[in-house]
DNA sequence: TATATTTAGTGCGATATCGTACAAAAAGGT
DNA sequence: ACCTTTTTGTACGATATCGCACTAAATATA
C-alpha cells in the first residue's frame, strides 16, 4: 500500500499554486480593459526597484523566461504603459522606463487593488503578513539558486 | 510623492507569484516527456481526495475555470493516465478514475518530484514547513469565499 | 405537467506562456 | 586582430489558459 498522505512540502506548493492563482483572478477581475496581473507586476517592479532596468533583468526578477517578458513587455508598450529605449551600455540591450500613462495607470491599479484588499487585510493584519514572509522569501531564494544547479 | 514602499500584501502576492513560477519549472525539469505540472496536480489529488470526483469539483479545488480543467482533464487522458466514466447520479457529469498507467506515473513522479526536493528538505525541515501551512491555508480559503462574494 | 432557471461539461477563439532557434553585440582566448 | 563563446533580445511555433456561448440534464417554479 503505497503512501497516500502527502508530505507537507506537496502541500505548501500546492496551497501556493492556489494562492497563486486565486490571488491574479482576483486582482484582475479589478483592473481595466485588457490589464493583466503580469503587467501590473511590471510596473509595480519598475516604480520599487527602480526605472531604466532591462528586460533580461526584468524576467529574472520574477523568474520567467524572457520570452515570456518579451511578450509581456510589448503588452506595456502596445498599451502605452511603457517605452523601450536604447540601452547606452550596451547596443544589444534594451532600458525600460515608465511613461506618465504608465505611472498612472499603476497608481490605479494599486488603489483598486487596495480596495480589493480591504476585507483581506482585515482578516490578516499587517504584522500577521510580514511575519510570513521571511519564510516564503528564504525558500524563494533557495529555488531561486537550485534553479540554475539542478 | 506617491507611495513607492510596497505594502506587505503586494510582496507576499508577488513572493506567492514567483514562488509557484519556480516550483513549478522545477517540478516540471523533472517531469517525463509531455508531462505537465497540471497534471501532476490532478493524479495527486485524485490520490489523496479519492476518485471518482467530477472535472468542475477538481477545478473547484484547484480554483481553476472548468475550461481550463477540461483541457487539462483531456490532457491526461491522451497521456491514459485516467478515465473518464459517465456519472451515474448525473447523466450531465463525468467521474474521474485513475487509470493502472496514471496510477503508476503518479509514484513515478512523486519520487522524481522527491529526489528533487530533497536539497530543500535539508534546509527547509517538515516542522518548519507546517509552520506555515496553516496562514497559507486560512489565506487560501479565505481568498475563496471572496472570490464568490465580490 | 409545463416552463424557467440553474448546472455540468465542452467547442471555439483570443491571448499568455514558453522552448527552440536565431541575429547581433559583447566578452574572452589565441 | 581573429575566432570562439557568451549574452541580449526577438521571431516563431506549440501548447496552456480562459472567457464566451452553447447543449443537455437537473432543479425550481407556476
Amino acid at each position: 500500500m503505497p503512501d497516500t498522505r502527502p508530505s507537507p512540502y506537496f502541500v505548501l506548493f500546492n496551497e501556493i499554486g492556489i494562492l497563486h492563482q486565486l490571488s491574479r483572478a482576483l486582482l484582475e477581475a479589478r483592473l481595466p480593459d485588457g490589464l493583466l496581473s503580469s503587467h501590473f507586476g511590471v510596473l509595480n517592479h519598475l516604480v520599487r526597484v527602480g526605472e531604466g532596468t532591462t528586460p533580461l533583468a526584468i524576467a529574472r526578477a520574477f523568474q520567467v523566461p524572457k520570452t515570456t517578458m518579451t511578450h509581456t513587455l510589448s503588452g506595456c508598450v502596445k498599451h502605452g504603459l511603457i517605452e523601450m529605449r536604447p540601452n547606452p551600455e550596451d547596443a544589444r540591450s534594451k532600458c525600460i522606463w515608465l511613461t506618465d500613462k504608465g505611472r498612472q495607470v499603476r497608481e490605479d491599479m494599486v488603489a483598486a487593488a487596495a480596495t480589493g484588499m480591504g476585507d483581506f487585510a482585515e482578516h490578516f493584519p499587517e504584522d500577521k503578513v510580514e511575519a510570513l514572509l521571511p519564510a516564503l522569501t528564504e525558500m524563494r531564494q533557495f529555488l531561486d539558486k537550485a534553479r540554475d544547479e539542478i
